[in-house]
DNA sequence: AGCCTATATATGTCAAGTCTTATATACGCG
DNA sequence: CGCGTATATAAGACTTGACATATATAGGCT
């Protein structure tokens, strides 16, 4: 239901084809959202069927036809009611925590590698995300400000994760060691 | 298929049905993962059908018979193969951010409220996990000392998630100004 | 010469998860 | 006395998303 509005929310910046709309997913929302070429064509024909996209057929001679979709006033009305609605609960997914749940059975030595690829993972992420945020220019507007903000937001938790992993690092040597210890 | 996962993981640590699973589920790592209910049968289906789980029949006079599964050789094998296996980079899915990214059109009070919203629901899920937090003992072994750090990454994550807001609605504020000004 | 990437749309299939409903009994709350 | 909750399992319908594949041309790399 989201990329349904999520959609809505690229047209209303700016008309595009369905192949313009897995651009602009893959290139500004990436980090915290993802859309399936396949799923974005079929959203497309819903809301064309549900009157809040128009379309303008654009013919190339050597390529198939661009269909550019429009935002209708409906359209954005829809938008605007998703954005003003009640925040839902979003069930989060962390497969690496649910993994570490259950990590005892490796030992502190499996536990360790399992941290380290984790960290790694996440160094790797604040570089590019770092990377990306240099070179942003001081937001004009408040729709320039609140996108960087939500690139704020992944670099934040990506720091707060490689802190919490490095003093997870820690734990797990001491509790070993302890652990150990008793066994003597 | 974490869930496959997550399953054998929770009967290695005691053979369960599947109305217990869901009361693990619910209980230790609904933060991180949900399970539905449906699909803990299904799955129990498949894994007993892949020979990695038994099923032991209690019959029960007044209410529907405990079937308790129990994990075999075949069933650790495959929970520690996927606690080993490489990390997968996994798909992250913030609907909030997603909100905020198209948030412009409100306007600066409509995503101050948006702010406030999930501000208020972050301070809601700190103090729930404070308070589960509070009352964990000092864990004695790896295992409890593991489910304890999933425990304090959500408190930690929670805690940045309120500092980028509180930091993003001085933001708003401060740009909204500007943006004023400069109209006029 | 062959392969990959980019441009552009579209269908088919499958897996996974969500939601609803069904069946049975018992206990506590208002 | 009815309603919700707890105990227990299970099937059905539905939605979403993921992945593969098809079509068509052009340009660049190896």
């Amino acid at each position: 239901m989201s990329l349904r509005n999520a959609v809505l929310g690229f047209l209303a910046l700016t008309p595009s084809t369905g192949y313009d709309l897995k651009s602009h997913f893959d290139g500004s929302v990436r980090q915290f959202w993802t859309a399936d070429q396949a799923q974005i064509y079929r959203v497309l024909g819903q809301l064309v069927q549900d009157g809040l996209v128009t379309v303008e057929v654009i013919p190339q001679p050597d390529r198939p036809d661009r269909k550019v979709h429009h935002i209708t006033a409906a359209g954005l009305a829809e938008l605007d009611g998703w954005l003003a609605s009640p925040l839902d609960a979003h069930t989060v997914r962390e497969p690496f925590l649910l993994r570490l749940f259950f990590a005892g059975r490796l030992g502190a030595a499996g536990v360790i590698g399992l941290i380290d690829a984790r960290a790694a993972a996440a160094e790797g992420q604040l570089a590019a995300l770092t990377a990306v945020r240099a070179q942003q220019p001081n937001p004009a507007d408040l729709e320039r400000a609140l996108r960087l903000a939500t690139l704020d937001n992944g670099i934040r938790h990506t720091q707060t994760e490689l802190d919490w992993l490095r003093d997870l690092r820690g734990t797990v040597t001491t509790t070993n060691t302890t652990s150990k210890e008793q066994e003597r």
